[in-house]
DNA sequence: CCTATGATCATCT
DNA sequence: GATGATCATAGGC
């Protein structure tokens, strides 16, 4: 069943133990599902309830994971404890976000592909627009510690309905306001960053298939979604790049 | 709804 | 030097 937007959703507000994280990536994806990802900035509040995860393996077992060939700078955070982002840059201008799992010094995690902003759409809608050069000065997208969406997903005069916010793992990362500086950063302390445990779904309102846009382990059906829900990112399969 | 294309750069080979 | 865990836009139906 698809879950309006606008019913009243009951969530549970504790936050998620280490020891949630601290397994295979495959197991811990599918029950991420409808957890609440809350990142508290100097611009506001945003929360995400999270309906698309893919999982991506330890080296040596998934050719499509970013620790597949061991550790490289880009990739140490996997590698860190679990409960950790690992936000990465990718076509030179998106950001994503994963949570790190496995015990420290193994290699994996899970990437957030989608979710329903559940409070905070001003503001997530603010970043997704960016900053905009008002005739007055300048914008409430944010303080200087906020990152502003990249350029290009401004639509001028046009409106990001709030289904679209985090539908997609760069616009996710918008949304929740996650750049470079929070790679690293831990989900299980004090921080601003906390993963609350949410309203898990049940298992028969699950599906699985192959991760999108992966060219190498192509059919690993490591991607979880919740059925029929709207903020679920359309598949697409890994395209090559024309010459 | 759908498919095609270009943007843009850190990372790895 | 090639590529990518993507997205916005343009155009067709």
């Amino acid at each position: 069943m698809t879950r309006m937007s606008a019913e009243p959703l009951t969530v549970s507000w504790r936050p998620l133990d280490r020891s949630f994280f601290a397994r295979r990536p495959v197991e811990v994806a599918p029950e991420l599902l409808g957890r609440v990802l809350v990142h508290d900035s100097p611009g506001g509040r945003v929360a995400v309830r999270l309906t698309e995860v893919e999982a991506y393996g330890v080296p040596g077992e998934d050719p499509a994971s970013h620790t597949y060939r061991g550790q490289t700078r880009r990739n140490a955070v996997m590698f860190g404890p679990p409960g950790h982002l690992y936000v990465y840059f990718t076509y030179g201008m998106h950001f994503c976000a994963n949570f790190v799992c496995m015990p420290e010094g193994t290699g994996a995690g899970v990437l957030l592909r989608a979710g329903e902003v559940i409070a905070g759409v001003e503001l997530a809608t603010a970043r997704r627009n960016g900053r905009r050069a008002a005739p007055d000065g300048p914008s409430e997208a944010g303080d200087a510690k906020d990152s502003a969406a990249p350029a290009r997903s401004r639509r001028p005069g046009g409106v990001v309905a709030p289904r679209d916010l985090a539908r997609g793992p760069a616009r996710l990362a918008v949304a929740l306001g996650f750049a470079r500086e929070h790679d690293g950063v831990d989900c299980c302390g004090d921080g601003p960053v906390r993963v609350l445990e949410g309203a898990p779904v049940d298992p028969s309102r699950i599906r699985t298939g192959p991760r999108v846009g992966v060219a190498n382990g192509k059919d690993t059906p490591w991607r979880f979604w919740i059925d029929g829900d709207p903020t679920v990112s359309p598949y697409r399969p890994h395209q090559p790049r024309s010459r």
